[in-house]
DNA sequence: CGGGCAGTGCTATTTTTCTAGCATACGTGC
DNA sequence: GCACGTATGCTAGAAAAATAGCACTGCCCG
């Protein structure tokens, strides 16, 4: 179950990715814009038709200009970027990763925020319950 | 408040640093083995030196060999990377970010996880009121 | 209808990264 | 004392990435 192992990105490449991934979609100057160091224009379609070469994003032509996307759901590649941070940073445990961020280690919750994390555990735990229930009587 | 502008890292500088912050302290062959496609060992302790001179690691000496670590502290380089993962990926929301966690969008929590991460809020909660009660009646 | 703007394709060059090899120091055990 | 294993220092060359420039096309509007 490998991650399906595409040529791994350059730098700049897994910038355009980031930018990507933060926008859904865009076309070449826009990803342009959101780049670190004011690269050239040029550069960055050069960059987009190697990324597209190595099938890590597709475009489609939308009236004259093209409109690039990442080939990988964002779903996907987001779980991948999670699972990676937690092994790096956290041990590889989720709950520690809740931690910090439930402890402001980032940005601080409001208490609405807060109270439908709140919920959300209460429904997690409820499901956990259901499924020992069905394992003992199915 | 720029997080010290060091220069950016190139792809196997980054492999190198996430290994360094997953063992937290390791020698070049430690890191060598952490590191995908087996590169060469000399090769490990030149970028090791680069990145010495980038400001990125530092090393001690024990006994006889040089055991590296990352400059900047593992909590400051957690707290960036989950910013960014945070932007990238959940449109800056700490909150999406652990509805996906709690969701089990990597792994499952465990019933006792669940517990402890429902205290955590609560707790949370407590202090928000807190400071509530302390911005009325200073 | 023609000029200018906005886009794309392609390619050559420069810059950076990555790699490997060789020389050297320092303990350790025979 | 000395051969050996384990480290490090350094440097040159190969490989990959990043960049910029130029040529071509379609469209819009004056």
């Amino acid at each position: 179950m490998a991650t399906t192992k595409l040529p791994q990105l350059t730098r700049r490449e897994r910038q355009i990715m980031d930018v990507l991934y933060r926008l859904e979609r865009a076309t070449a100057a826009e990803i342009q814009a959101g780049l670190p160091g004011e690269p050239n224009y040029s550069t960055v379609r050069a960059q987009l038709r190697v990324l597209e070469e190595k099938g890590h994003v597709g475009h489609e032509e939308e009236g004259l200009r093209y409109i690039y996307a990442p080939t990988l759901p964002r779903s996907a590649a987001r779980r991948s970027a999670l699972r990676h941070l937690m092994e790096t940073f956290f041990e590889g445990s989720t709950e520690k990763v809740i931690a910090a961020l439930v402890g402001g280690e980032v940005s601080r919750l409001s208490p609405h925020e807060l109270e439908r994390l709140s919920q959300l555990i209460a429904q997690a735990r409820g499901e956990a319950k259901d499924e020992a229930r069905e394992r003992k009587q199915p």
